[in-house]
Parts: C-alpha cells; sequence; structure tokens
DNA sequence: ATGGTTGTGTTACAA
C-alpha cells in the first residue's frame, strides 16, 4: 500500500498538478495540504473520478487538509485533540484497511518571537499527545504531512542564512526528535540516513533550478508500521511542472 | 543588492 502526503497548495490552482500525479503515480492514499478552500469548493468530482474516496477539512483562504484514498474511508477525526479552542484546519485522521493514516498541516511559527511561534509549539505539543494515544493501541499507523521543521542542518540548502526562521529553531526541533523518540520511525531517513534531499523549494530566488531546498515533509511511522516498510522516496517530478506546488510528494510503500 | 513568487481574495497577508 503506497501512501503519499503532498503539500499542494492550493487544491483548485493545482488540480491539473494533482490529477496527473494521481493518474500516473496511482498512490492507495494521498494526505493534502494547504487546500485553501472551504470544505464545499473541493473538487470532490474531479477527484471520485479518478478513482478515490475523499475525506476534507477544509477552510477559507488558508489550510485545510485532506485524505484520498482507493479504498473506504472510516472513523474519520477532523480535530486534533488538546485545544477546543483552535478554528485552523490543520489535522485529518481515518482508517483506511486497518490502517490509522493522520495528515497534517503543522503551523509555519513564523516570525518568531510571538504568536505564531507559540502557537507552533503548543500544536506540536498536541500532536506529541496525539501520537502517544496513537502508539498505546499498538496499531500501524502513519502521521504524515508538512511538518514546517528541518530535524537537522542537512535538511537545509543554507543552515546559517535560515538560522533565525521558524522551521530550524532548537524548539521546534526538540518536539521533532520527541516525536522520534516516542518510538517513531522516520520513514525517509531509513532508507537515506543522510543527505540533501528537500521536499520543497521557495518559489523565488530560483531555488528549484538551484536546489535550494528544504526537507519539511515526513512521515512518521509507528513501530508496527515500520516493521512493514518497503519503500520510501522522495517524488521530485510534480515540482519540476509549469504552475507546480513549492512541495513536492513524499511516499512510504508498506506491505499490505 | 534587504530584492524576489504564488495564492487567496481584495490590494493585505501567509508562506
Amino acid at each position: 500500500m503506497i501512501i503519499a502526503s503532498w503539500n499542494v497548495n492550493s487544491i483548485r490552482a493545482r488540480l491539473p498538478r494533482v490529477s496527473e500525479w494521481l493518474t500516473d503515480f496511482a498512490p492507495d492514499v494521498v494526505m493534502l495540504q494547504e487546500l485553501k478552500c472551504i470544505t464545499e469548493n473541493f473538487p470532490y468530482l474531479e477527484i471520485e473520478d479518478l478513482g478515490y474516496h475523499v475525506a476534507v477539512h477544509g477552510q477559507k483562504s488558508y489550510n485545510g487538509v485532506a485524505i484520498l484514498s482507493k479504498f473506504p474511508i472510516e472513523d474519520i477525526l477532523t480535530e486534533l485533540p488538546g485545544d477546543e479552542g483552535d478554528e485552523q484546519a490543520r489535522y485529518i485522521e481515518a482508517t483506511i484497511k486497518g490502517v490509522r493514516v493522520g495528515g497534517l498541516y503543522l503551523p509555519n511559527g513564523n516570525p518568531l518571537p510571538g504568536p505564531k511561534f507559540d502557537y507552533k509549539l503548543k500544536w506540536m505539543d498536541r500532536l506529541i499527545g496525539r501520537a502517544k494515544y496513537l502508539l498505546a493501541r499498538e496499531e500501524v499507523f502513519v502521521l504524515g504531512g508538512d511538518y514546517n521543521c528541518c530535524p537537522k542542518d542537512e535538511d537545509c540548502y543554507d543552515p546559517h542564512r535560515l538560522s533565525g526562521d521558524a522551521l530550524m529553531q532548537p524548539e521546534t526541533r526538540d518536539r521533532y526528535y520527541s516525536l522520534l523518540n516516542l518510538g517513531l520511525t522516520d520513514a525517509f531517513r531509513h532508507f537515506f540516513p543522510s543527505g540533501h534531499n528537500y521536499t520543497y523549494w521557495d518559489y523565488q530566488r530560483g531555488a528549484w533550478q538551484k536546489d535550494n531546498g528544504l526537507r519539511i515533509d515526513h512521515l512518521l511511522l509507528s513501530p508496527q508500521a515500520a516493521d512493514i516498510l518497503k519503500k520510501c522516496d522522495i517524488d521530485r517530478v510534480p515540482r519540476s511542472k509549469e504552475r507546480a506546488s513549492d512541495h513536492t510528494p513524499i511516499w512510504c510503500d508498506l506491505a499490505l
């Protein structure tokens, strides 16, 4: 079962790119982030015509997440527990063929210091709490998405230049490592223990052409999922196209 | 050299 994650930076603007990737790559499950549309405006018909079930948690203008699946989607949760007052659409979780799949769009957190960075750290603390809850069930699960976290300096094309960015801060990285230390596996680093492999390239300054990127989209696996992990990679092809998202998909293959 | 790009939805804000 191929499970992927892709920050599409507007599902409506990106529909041609998403449709061709679903057709060509044919992943079984896809977590989408930054839909930038309300749930009612999601292009359900176009995606369903490609053979996918759809679960959407949208929001006007910003954020918005979805799960696409070739198999039925069950037990959908659209809120990350821990803050009843949080109205930002950044989390969606569901069960597909017995696999619990959590798609997340972690807050960017810039500028810092300030309320946006504080919100990011609190959101990460809630995610750690959710991961603990899911781990206690001892099931196959994947927490994937745009983590807005560069785990190490090698995950950034120029760590010195971005040293003040929220994606690079020790407080951000500490919380990401807390997730790993719970027992989750960074699926990409399982196969590529080191190296400069990016999932995001800024639209500005020719970042794509110069490979000035960041590795900020991750697939974190429960021990039961890591046990059946066959492969993980980043598909750079969608980023190379015209009218591309600034992120490209990351995917893993589980022996299911 | 303190720039540049994309998207939403109005010309500001987020990334």
